[in-house]
DNA sequence: TATAAATTCGAAAACGTTTTCGTATTTAAT
DNA sequence: ATTAAATACGAAAACGTTTTCGAATTTATA
């Protein structure tokens, strides 16, 4: 509401000009040590505060990075949330966050809205409904420093951040396999997502490595829906040909999987190993505890916004270029995957 | 980087002067519809964006609301996040949120960031290590619109929303008792925090009208460190007057709890009880699944959302009036409070 | 001592909008 | 036909910074 005092009237009761008292408190070295002071000092005492939309404005940019996720109630990309946070508040950036509830419309909405430079930049991970990328192409050719995490794009050339899916997937399985699984499903959001075709490429490898042939029924394709999910899990236990291993990409289907089987007669894991990819922090007071693949969400984070940040604030030395950077996942074998 | 047309090109290519175009854009009445037709469709053509600083410098406001939480690892605040950008979305605006840890200094920094309009308004849940409220005063001082909700400060004369906390951790204690607990146990993360002080309350009332005196040890003030906070409950459980029950006054408590209780040759439900307020959404998964207090997050999001635009969309009309509303919590009883 | 260079600051433009004020044209009222 | 009002638009100011350009004073150089 009220806005305070504004530059021009500290530059009043300075009996200075503007362009010298915004000097001064921008250190600028055309200006004496003495005014300096004088002008740091009555700007603490009339509590100055810079118009942040008019030095915006002014410079043609915003200290605000945008992130873009699928999903808040999510630990893996909470904990990434964090890791960026971190460093933006470091560097003295702002966080303007989006949901896109996995719901590329939304998506489209949000990558609008940003095309017209609120942010600096733009880091985010697509909905796993996301297979026309027009939007994102828009975002990129408008010159918005863009990165992606955890579920890329491949087609936009910029650096993107992830884990590595395909080997943290096959020693998944592989994992599964030396446990005694002869039968592994493999749980999946969609497969447009970057993260399912590069963790069930692992899922495969280990398979026929191992000499069991995949079975097509058990790549299962779920959906947002909880109920239906557990339901579709479900009736994949019921069948006669059962899986006696599971590989959920994504932490809600391995919880998805628990439900699933708390609607059966099925032991965990007795009758059906299962491990997945999650980042919760309580996987191991779950009944069984949960054998989990970990991924680095917080360097993920970090790693996003150290880049961005070095790309904004020197544009000229830094590109964000077409590469992909992966970062290790780590396994922590729990009880969920216990050879009998 | 390149921020496409901007007003006065678009103008130019109309051959039509800057505020012609920008009312025709705003609809203003004193354009005609034919002019209005022929600027719409050439700004879509052109791309148009209006940026959003220079009419946030004009119009003095950013349609922005800063969101500060002590936590987004917690299903509680992340939830009530949701609600807010579902209904901040909903009216075009952009949520700018910060995380302060738990952390009195970063909340500091913080709130004074937004000391200079970068946002229209702030809606926040205090940290549990707040106790000097010096710097909201500044804030609510400056004018802008601040809502808590939860973790609220009630020395701030402006609205609030939180759950029955008095009543659920009453009625928690009481079924608790109801299933043969003589001695509760009540654990909290800060004796400042409002709701601990109500939590509090309902559980002290709970065990005086159920003619149990309530002892001083059993009401555990636990730190932001989980492993120390598992500790000091395993502790407790291992006194030879140790508890049959607990009441956990947030969810973290309650899984540490768990955590405790694995360190100890204790049974739950049978040797101790365990209610805890929480958001969990595999609460049910937990072993024993766990009985919860389930706070109305979304809800209270949507309403300090829709409040705060109503208050920013309408100034002189609504005002943020000294008050709490209270939306009530729901109890879900689960395995881990049977009566054996 | 005269001149060049360094130091320190001010005036004004610029960023891209919205809005106030003014004005020309058209329509209605007498 | 004359005047009043309504309609539709333009010129310019304003929002609060930063920066370009210029100028005055002081210091260094010859």
């Amino acid at each position: 509401m009220n806005n305070g005092v504004n530059l021009k009237e500290l530059a009043a009761e300075l009996k200075l000009a503007p362009s010298t008292v915004s000097r001064a408190l921008n250190d600028s070295w055309e200006i004496s040590e003495a005014t300096k002071k004088k002008v740091i000092s009555m700007a603490e005492k009339l509590n100055y505060q810079p118009n942040p939309f008019a030095r915006s404005l002014r410079e043609n940019k915003s200290k605000t990075i945008a992130v873009i996720i699928p999903e808040r109630i999510n630990n893996f990309f909470a904990q990434v949330m964090d890791g960026i946070e971190n460093i933006a508040q470091e560097h003295g950036y702002h966080l303007l966050v989006y949901n896109t509830h996995e719901d590329v419309d939304r998506e489209k909405k949000i990558v609008n809205l940003l095309l017209n430079g609120r942010a600096d930049a733009v880091v985010m991970s697509v909905s796993s409904q996301t297979s026309d990328i027009s939007h994102l192409e828009k975002l990129y050719a408008r010159g918005l420093p863009l990165i992606f995490f955890d579920r890329i794009c491949t087609d936009i050339p910029t650096t993107k951040f992830i884990t590595n899916d395909y080997e943290s997937s096959y020693q998944g399985t592989k994992h599964l396999i030396q446990q005694g699984c002869k039968k592994v499903a493999f749980l999946m959001l969609s497969k447009e997502l970057s993260i399912t075709k590069e963790r069930h490429r692992g899922y495969l490898d280990a398979l026929l490595e191992a000499g069991l042939s995949p079975e097509p029924a058990f790549s299962l394709n779920c959906s947002m829906c909880e109920e239906q999910n557990i339901e579709l899990i479900r009736e994949m236990l019921w069948s006669n040909n059962r899986p006696d291993g599971i590989l959920a990409s994504v932490e809600k289907l391995a919880l998805a999987t628990y439900q699933a089987v708390k609607r059966t007669k099925l032991r965990i894991p007795q009758d059906l190993k299962v491990i997945s990819f999650s980042n919760m922090g309580i996987a191991g007071l779950l009944e069984p505890s949960l054998t989990t693949i970990t991924q680095p969400a917080i360097t993920i984070g970090q790693e996003c916004a150290k880049l961005l940040i070095k790309k904004l604030t020197k544009p000229k030395q830094n590109d964000l270029i077409d590469q992909v950077i992966t970062i290790p996942s780590k396994i922590t074998i729990r009880s969920s995957t216990l050879a009998e």
